[in-house]
DNA sequence: ATAAATGCAAAGGATTTGCCGTCAA
DNA sequence: TTGACGGCAAATCCTTTGCATTTAT
């Protein structure tokens, strides 16, 4: 994912960070960030816990988890899958994207030629073949804006 | 989510498709057919379930769940959210988007200057606050398509 | 008649929770 | 010292599975 240097170079800001957060600068905490930091492949919480255990092996699930949760918010992370909770269904077949809002999760529809051009000007990397460009506009909807989405 | 005459014509056409597909025509099938035309939510499958029991109280999980798979494979409807068993984490906080592989579910990073302009013409409906635009390219990745990916 | 579909209940996998002991600051 | 953190185990939620019964064709 990142040259030895820039691996380097954002170990030393999480310490930075946590610090800035008030955040104790666990054996835990450090272990797990730089394994998401080494992953390349978009790795699911449990493949984390795996990979952590090849160094932590007594590691717990919460543990895991709960650092996890605690890097997205810090913004140190993303999830690929904002839904991930649960599958969503759409019956409606016609070209359409979504909006989802990162608070609540809600999905609305969202019809715009512009997006619906979107289109790589680059060949898909690994022989991929593009079937369908979907566009996901993530931000915060109109309930959660006025609750304070200061997530 | 359609107009009365639209929700019409696709229900006569579920019979086909169903009839076509060699599929049994069951009460329970078309109910679920129609609860999900009918729903502007994209609601999840738990959702569908309490939607139907409405209708049919003694609906099973299994039944509303394996149908929906049904649909999928038929095409009649789709998952919003391709990446739904887990949460999938990303690091790198850099610009880019996502190939997702239909069959699979691998994750590839995709950079792409035209991917990166992608923006809406139109304003976000309801008041939405767009903070982001994430592309994610669906399809198939190398592998899946040497195994015959006749999904 | 017969293959497919439903319903039930149990199993499975991912994630969260509560609580207690431990550790970083 | 002390509040935050880690570990454990149980609980929860979503989804799948196996099997006996019913139903559509």
């Amino acid at each position: 994912m990142f040259s030895p240097q820039a691996l380097q170079a954002r170990l030393t800001d999480f310490r930075c960070r946590c610090a800035a957060a008030g955040l104790a600068a666990t054996h835990q905490r450090f272990v797990i960030y730089r394994i998401l930091l080494e992953s390349k492949d978009h790795p699911s919480p449990e493949a984390v816990v795996a990979r952590v255990r090849e160094q932590i092996p007594s590691i717990s699930h919460a543990t895991v988890y709960k650092n996890i949760h605690t890097f997205v918010e810090m913004g140190l992370i993303r999830e690929v899958n904002l839904l991930h909770q649960t599958s969503r269904l759409d019956a409606n077949l016609d070209r359409h994207h979504h909006l989802v809002c990162e608070q609540c999760r809600k999905v609305v529809d969202f019809y715009d030629e512009s997006l619906d051009r979107a289109q790589a000007a680059e060949p898909a990397p690994h022989g991929f073949a593009i079937r369908r460009y979907q566009v996901e506009a993530h931000g915060l909807c109109s309930e959660c804006q006025s609750a304070g989405g200061e997530s």
